[in-house]
DNA sequence: TGTACATCAGTGAACGCGCGTTCACTGATGTAC
DNA sequence: TGTACATCAGTGAACGCGCGTTCACTGATGTAC
């Protein structure tokens, strides 16, 4: 029983201590990813930070690459399972589409502004690694598909020459939106920018007049205030 | 006369011999920036794809980082150049609000397509450096500055409550997308995504509506197929 | 309940590699007379 | 038209710094009897 289980980017902890100590090292690592990218992040640095030597963290993790695979495979993993339960077809039964894009952009709105760091982070250094490309791929698609099923059966309220499209294409321009102004910082100019409610009123206000919506694909209240949330 | 004006990030050719050699430098790294990030190009390389050895880029430039301020300035100057004169008021007299977002979206796709090597070597690396916060701070203040003067006069046709928001988020919206898609690589992961054709069709399609034209915002055909150019 | 031993967890100084930068040098171009 | 000299342009091997990674070691935890 010498041979250990070698795990691609991360040795499995024996210990409590250990385990510990491994969240330490994690949580030091998405701290310090909120101000720099990954690549100006020191491994002495990240160490410091959880108050380990820098040997432990090659204890547990491959190498420093595998540090960010690892919050990635951990961030991955809960988005899969996020969008399985927000996006259920039992959830949004009887809603229009109207509702449940103003509840997508609400749900986009706050990740990308919460986890900016680590999402900057995922996107900058992970652009030409496979591994990140593949993950983020199937997030992409399984959110897509979830999106696309749910709304399958309202296309008539859709006005876009091509629903399916509309609804994928109205996605990348809001995620666009959110990726430039908290990824790349470079928002709208204006001084000081949107506040984060604006924006979201803008972003739900372009989705709906891509898809063009029909007047019955509105709720009540034909405007924001949707009830319904998304997480 | 022994001391020579030193320039910020070049030192000036005395001889057309040098100048054939910056040119062909500054060549050379572009050329390599549509493969790889400018982190991960080295002078060494920078120097073998120009022909030339290294010490003749350090002759020139003040180091790495001089070249790529170098092609930025040099970029942002042309940009404020095409700007003004693609959205002089002259140019447009008598056009209708959909025929200038129209070529101003194809205006946008191009260069994004066109330049991607450059935009993202701009975006990723000069994210940080005040020197490029302020040059494209300056070009897209200048840009938004005119397209506002432009269509000050055209606020008629715009169905959204607060057009010159619009125009400027809506803004946002296509460079957004262009940004996802040329700089991060990750646009809409359908199969192969869209055609640089149906891309441009469907961010126009979306700055249209977001914008609200009311019919009177367009000329005779009502779709696309605008005849004026932006360059 | 103690003792001996094996394995796990963690330390931090030292190593080494990649790459930006320098520098002593050679060759090219221009100018004065 | 030549010759001497000054300056410009370019060379590439060597340097050195930052930072990821290693490794010989100490200490902590668990297990057997």
């Amino acid at each position: 029983m010498k041979a250990k289980i070698e795990l691609k980017w991360v040795r499995a902890a024996q210990q409590e201590r250990s385990r510990r100590t491994m969240t330490r090292i994690l949580d030091a690592t998405e701290t310090l990813l909120l101000r720099r990218g990954f690549e100006h992040v020191s491994v002495a640095e990240i160490a410091r930070q959880a108050c380990v030597s820098v040997g432990a963290i090659y204890a547990r993790f491959q190498d420093k690459n595998g540090l960010l695979q690892v919050l990635h495979e951990r961030f991955s993993a809960e988005a899969l399972v996020t969008t399985d339960a927000a996006l259920g077809p039992k959830r949004w039964e009887g809603a229009k589409t109207a509702e449940i894009i103003a509840a997508l952009v609400g749900f986009l709105v706050r990740i990308h502004s919460e986890q900016a760091g680590l999402l900057r982070a995922f996107s900058l250094y992970g652009r030409n690694d496979p591994h990140f490309q593949a993950r983020n791929r199937r997030m992409t698609e399984n959110f897509l598909e979830r999106l696309q099923t749910l709304l399958r059966a309202r296309h008539g309220e859709i006005g876009h020459p091509d629903p399916e499209l509309a609804i994928s294409f109205g996605l990348a321009l809001v995620s666009g939106v959110l990726k430039n102004t908290f990824i790349l910082d470079e928002g709208v100019p204006e001084p000081g920018a949107l506040s984060l409610e604006a924006l979201e009123t803008e972003l739900l206000r372009a989705y709906r007049a891509y898809l063009h919506l029909s007047p019955m694909a509105y709720g009540d209240g034909a405007d924001a205030g949707d009830s319904r949330e998304i997480v």
